[in-house]
DNA sequence: GTCTATATGGCGATAGAC
DNA sequence: GTCTATCGCCATATAGAC
């Protein structure tokens, strides 16, 4: 663990001494994971190919293998890792509702500078759909759980009578996950045709009064 | 085309007498074109098989061939069929806006009668965000026109002030498109979680002063 | 109109040398 | 830790018999 938090971006080996012995290792397997990032964001998991991966990252297929035994720990390890920026990324307090939705603006905003990123979520929760999807369960439990945030903030919302009409908690989390992801294929369709962000603070502003 | 119309949904081969030549084979293709929907609804296009179709079919590959020459035609015909069957189902008159939101209540509860449809779709419009998609530009052209004839309906809800706060009728287009989409997605992962028809209702009457 | 046989190539994964 | 070589499988598509 400590040789995790001690990698480098650059990959260089020894940079730090002998005792940097990971170093390469992970800087290899940083590597990997971005390749695939692309290529399943791009394909989709079933149609990407680990092949394709390790040509991006200049090593053999064998090589990959090495690091992540198999495709479906590949897509485990992508996701993962994704997960854990997402942490450090969003680490809001959605107890306060109306700061829970700058920052879910703020998040539409950051994904638009990742294109990759929206892209493989988009493919590979469609994808994941499918209940023999490798990925199925992961979705389901990350909608579940993003549901069970969203609820605490649209519940003190409603408290604070900040709510436009009469809708409920649960039918504004539904319908706030589901413009996110539905604005998120017009993007990827066609990019200059909306900003994920404006359009996401013009729904809010439909639903609720806070003035954001 | 005189052909195409007598064709048979039980396959029966001259039941009609001689004359229905044509009978059986646009039985085999009606039959390659349902299956061919299940197996690119859940594996998607590229890892979807015609493989696969042919043998729920029960005929070989070459036999399938024989009808669509390749796999991205198979696809193409698959979804021209899905047009067709729409263009009959939903004939409605779009410049009345209010007839126009119920008319896309019906659809929503209508699409949840036919899981495959809607997983096809989710699917593909995913899938085929990647320019190179062999539907890229099927997907681009139907958000297109989509678009122009909801712009139409929200601009007769607008002049006649029934869109309740200052939204324009674009930015209600495509948040309508976005709710639909994002509904879908969550529908697939847990069809018990939601009514779409109740949900996008609900969507309605957040954006409009529609009794609806 | 449907079949068998085949060409051609990509895929995930393993074995074993270095 | 990375490679080459290889296995076994599945894919799309074609050729030609029936």
């Amino acid at each position: 663990m400590a040789a995790k938090l001690a990698a480098h971006k650059t990959g260089e080996v020894t940079v730090r001494g002998p005792r940097g012995r990971y170093a390469k290792s992970d800087a290899t397997r940083a590597a990997i994971l971005d390749a695939a990032l692309e290529v399943f964001a791009q394909g989709g998991y079933r149609s990407g190919s680990i092949r394709d991966v390790a040509q991006r990252v200049g090593i053999s297929e064998a090589g990959l293998l090495h690091h992540f035994s198999s495709k479906p720990r590949l897509l485990a390890a992508v996701l993962d890792r994704r997960d854990e920026l997402a942490e450090h990324l969003v680490p809001r307090d959605l107890n306060d509702g109306v700061s829970a939705l700058h920052g879910l603006i703020e998040l539409a905003r950051f994904n638009a500078s990742e294109p990759g990123v929206v892209e493989l979520y988009c493919t590979l929760s469609a994808e994941a759909t499918s209940p023999s999807h490798p990925a199925h369960t992961y979705f389901v439990n990350r909608y579940v759980e993003v549901r069970r945030r969203l609820q605490v903030a649209f519940e003190d919302l409603e408290q604070r009578g900040l709510v436009r009409t009469g809708i409920s908690p649960e039918a504004a989390v539904r319908a706030t996950i589901a413009i996110m992801d539905g604005l998120q294929v017009q993007w990827l369709l066609d990019k200059s045709l909306l900003d994920m962000g404006e359009e996401l603070r013009e729904f809010f502003r439909t639903l609720t009064t806070v003035d954001i």
